[in-house]
DNA sequence: TTCTTCATGTAATTAGTTACATGATTGA
DNA sequence: TCAATCATGTAACTAATTACATGAAGAA
């Protein structure tokens, strides 16, 4: 332990999956498109780099297994590692982060055209549908036992479900934007700005 | 235009805050604060730094207005920035990007404690109750007409509403959550997945 | 046999952050 | 006049990405 370098969220994130069981590199990667991606996206390098700071940090050991036909690295969580683990569990969690370039580009419409908007507004539309085709997917593997680990269901399942209200949400409000934008004059600088939504937003603190 | 260096979506959120008008450094920073740094979170030190790219590729130009008191440079947008960010806003987004600590935690919540559980649930209804009324301040601001830019309203409040949209739905979520985690035995490891919930996520994408 | 994709990893680069530094302004 | 905080910036560092490289397995 303590061996100068700390620890990052995505440190911990490698390290409760070693937790679950032992996995090589490009397993992991593959748990990263199955569901840890999609609230902590990390480029596939990181899935090779990261274990061995923990092998480093006595978190984790790795071990070459035969067939020897084949360089490989399987990483499997010490003692040390699941405490570690648990003592983070502990601690207080940063609050979410959403970065989306694309409300970006909706923040700063008057740069764009009305045919910008909306396009704009249709690929997040889009985005949402193909994320809940994912998410049921997998919730689908699981009801059908076909899943890896059954007995992590129920707490997974609250993240799904997070995940599943997020998309819905997304996809609420791509229909509501799409409403309101489709009304507007072609040249958007002369669209005036909904005061129904705005004493909605103005007011939505004081309701429960 | 074209030094090299390519844009990045940071330097086109900069543009486009040059856009509505002359910023210095520090204004932008209070920008920041005001609505941008929910979808597009950067370090104050990077307000600093990214103009100045800018400036390096004709996009803006830097000024340091009287009085000479202090060291200030205000940046302008430049007709070269203004064709750019213009083609930049016709151009594809990338899809959001949600990083979350707290769904880290309980994807893991196998290896800490119901307390621990519970915690992290109850620290993000904080977050989204807190935004709730960061939300709500600045709608009611350009209610009572004293927001700086009433012509940009129609379509920043598109975002507004996103967000708003947003933190309602992780105000749901957290009690939910925290309603089935409650009724969990203290050992986790014994809860038992919702099967309705499961079934929901599931068969969600047959549904309209 | 050749092509493609799988699987594994390293190296180079960079976007972004944290930490530091400093003078100006304001209020007690 | 002293402290606090406002305002401005730079420098050092690092987490993460993109690009590159390579051999194995499977398909055509």
């Amino acid at each position: 332990m303590s061996t100068g370098t700390r620890l990052t969220p995505t440190s911990y994130a490698i390290l409760g999956l070693l937790a679950v069981r032992p996995w090589s590199s490009y397993e992991l990667t593959r748990q990263m498109d199955r569901g840890l991606g999609r609230f902590w996206p990390r480029a596939v390098s990181k899935l090779y780099e990261e274990p061995k700071k923990l092998v480093a940090q006595g978190l984790a050991t790795a071990a070459n297994p035969p067939p020897a036909t084949r360089r490989r690295t399987v990483y499997t969580i010490t003692a040390a590692g699941r405490a570690c683990l648990a003592s983070w569990m502990a601690q207080p969690a940063q609050n979410p982060v959403l970065e989306s370039e694309q409300l970006l580009r909706i923040f700063f419409a008057e740069n764009g055209t009305k045919t910008d908007l909306l396009t704009v507004i249709a690929s997040m539309r889009t985005w949402a549908a193909d994320q809940r085709t994912v998410n049921a997917t997998i919730a689908r593997s699981y009801l059908n036992n076909e899943a890896a680990f059954p007995e992590r269901l129920a707490h997974t399942m609250l993240v799904g479900r997070f995940l599943a209200d997020f998309e819905d949400m997304v996809t609420n409000w791509t229909e509501w934007a799409d409403t309101i934008v489709s009304k507007w004059p072609s040249d958007i600088a002369d669209a005036k700005a909904d005061r129904h939504t705005l004493g909605y937003l103005a007011h939505r603190d004081h309701r429960t």
